[in-house]
Parts: C-alpha cells; sequence; structure tokens
DNA sequence: CAATCTAATGCTACAATGTTGCATCAAAAA
DNA sequence: TTTTTGATGCAACATTGTAGCATTAGATTG
C-alpha cells in the first residue's frame, strides 16, 4: 500500500543499510541489514509479524528475539520509529527526512495503516508548566476505500 | 493526576453507574458499578491492572476476565473508550459530555497519562477518496514536570 | 414471593506479543 | 591471525488479552 500524498515532493532517497548501521556504530549484521531493506521497501510501516514473514519469503533466516533487538536498536538509534496503531503490535517504519512526522490512518475493517504523509502531527498544544513534548502520534481510525465498498453492498 | 484545563468550564455531572447500565440494557453486576465508579473517580485514563488494583483496594472481589468483559462492554455500548497509549495495555475512560474527544498527553518516564481536555482531535484530514475517519487518537509523548525536573537534577 | 429465563460470571486453558538470561558466534579492531 | 565484545540464538518467562463452558444470579413473569 502507497503512502498517500497529494501534492508533496518525493522524499530523499535513504541512504543504504550498511551506511545507516555503521553510521550509528553498530555492526553490520544479517538481521540488521534486513530488517532496514524491508523496512526502505516498504511505504507503510510494518508489525514484527510482518517483516518477519518478508524475511521468509526472502529465505532469510532469523530468530524472533534478534528481530526484536533488531528493531528496539533502530529505534533507539532514531533510524526506525514505532508506532501504536490500533492493533495490539507494534509497528515500525524507517524515518525518513529529518524530523519529518506524519499522521497515520487505521482501517479498523481490514487493519491496514496507511501514511499520510501531508498529514503533520501537532507538535505543540496548551500544557502544564515543566511538561514537554518530544513526539506526538496522531492516528485516524475509520474505514478505507475498499472496506467502505463492501459495507455499502452489505447494508443495501 | 487531574485533568489540565486552562479555561472550559467543568464538564456535566455524569450519570450513576447503575443509570449508565440499565439506560444501555444491560444487567447491574458487581463488577461493571464497581469499574464505572473508579472509571467516574478518575480524571485520566486508567489500564486494567490499575482497575483491578482500585478494586482490590475498596475490597471488591473480581475475576481478571469479567473485568476485561465489563470494559468491552462500556466500550461497545460507547459508555467509555479505549486510549492506545504508548504502553501496551489498553486504557479506558468514561465518555464525558457527548461526542467531546480530546487529546492526551503521556509521560514516557513515569508511564502517566494526563487528559488534555481543551487539546481537541482533529476531526478530519486529507484523505484518498472513499476513506471514511471515524475516530481520532492523539498523543502527545514527552516528560511531566515531575519527571522533567528529576532529569535535570541528574544531568547537572 | 417463587419459578423461570438467560445474561453475565468465574473458572481453566490458550493465544499473541514481548522480554530476560546466558552461552556462543562472528564483526570489527589490533 | 588473534583478540575483543557486540550481537545472536535458544529456552524460559512475563504481560496482556481471548475462548469455551458450566454455574450463578439479575431481571421478569406468574
Amino acid at each position: 500500500m502507497p503512502a498517500y500524498r497529494p501534492s508533496t515532493p518525493p522524499p530523499p532517497p535513504p541512504a543504504s543499510a550498511r551506511e545507516l548501521i555503521t553510521a550509528h556504530g553498530g555492526r553490520v549484521t544479517r538481521t540488521r541489514v534486513a530488517v532496514i531493506d524491508v523496512l526502505l521497501g516498504s511505504q507503510h510501516p510494518l508489525s514484527h509479524d510482518e517483516i518477519a514473514a518478508a524475511l521468509d519469503g526472502e529465505h532469510i533466516a532469523h530468530d524472533r528475539v534478534t528481530l526484536y533487538r533488531a528493531l528496539e536498536w533502530l529505534v533507539e538509534q532514531g533510524i526506525a520509529q514505532r508506532i501504536a496503531s490500533g492493533e495490539r503490535a507494534w509497528r515500525f517504519e524507517i524515518r525518513r527526512g529529518g524530523e519529518h512526522r506524519h499522521a497515520h490512518f487505521h482501517c479498523e475493517r481490514c487493519g491496514q495503516i496507511l501514511c499520510l504523509e501531508d498529514v503533520p502531527t501537532p507538535a505543540s498544544a496548551p500544557l502544564p508548566p515543566g511538561f514537554a513534548v518530544e513526539r506526538a502520534e496522531l492516528v485516524l481510525h475509520g474505514a478505507c476505500a475498499a472496506c467502505g465498498r463492501h459495507a455499502q453492498k452489505g447494508e443495501q
């Protein structure tokens, strides 16, 4: 599923997995490279499970725990970010273009997540004194086009 | 922890647990009443665990599964709503004052959730054709006043 | 009030999603 | 090549939530 971006220019091409890892002082390992490649190749955030399936599809051996730890490291290093997307499992996406943070759409019928590249997450809000916002998550829940059509048919 | 509302008037007093339950055609049971009372008494969303602890504190016997089911029912009936608040567990809060939907602040140091009564969740956004938004969740992550102070001390 | 009906409970077992500990391996450095 | 230690891979465990099903008790009826 592609990201929906009605007008903005495409983001800059991301660095290679190897570059990303060494730039952060990490070791270049099979699982890390494969995970980054999978995330780079996806236009929407992926769950641990979906990433594991992608690795299986490419016949890249991997351990469940190692995969969790690779993802954890990517988030720690700021290479990827975690999204709490309505379902119980986290989803992960590569951070593209610096501090850019967009909202997400979650289809409650089919579970898909779509990046809303042109909907920014609000960076500030009236907060009590002393509170500091570091990041924001905005998730819109509803029905995607395909699921909306199905529902209409069913309701007639 | 109270909600932060710099200017708005207080919300209308909510109905009693008994009223809420019977109005939705449900049976008035010990766990349902207790859960609603706990949620009504809290100014911020509570996790299953926190609710269970509150019931324990009042020596109200309850079953783990029954508690999950009571919460599920409250959400189904629109009496309460679920929030995916950064941690792995759902949090629940009573829906006060009709369709009002506010943002939440999540302190990543101490885990607390604060209701931002005066920060509305955006209800619309530029979406692909056919997509329909039913609800939105906005969570700001960062450090609350207390945790921010601790961090400063530690950094000196 | 007693009898009835069935929603809701309270068990047990299970499922999904992560996490911890630790011996071993291999990526990078010397 | 050898050394160092970050990262892996395995087993066990923890947390959070669900499913199945016999039993209980809230509401209704007589």
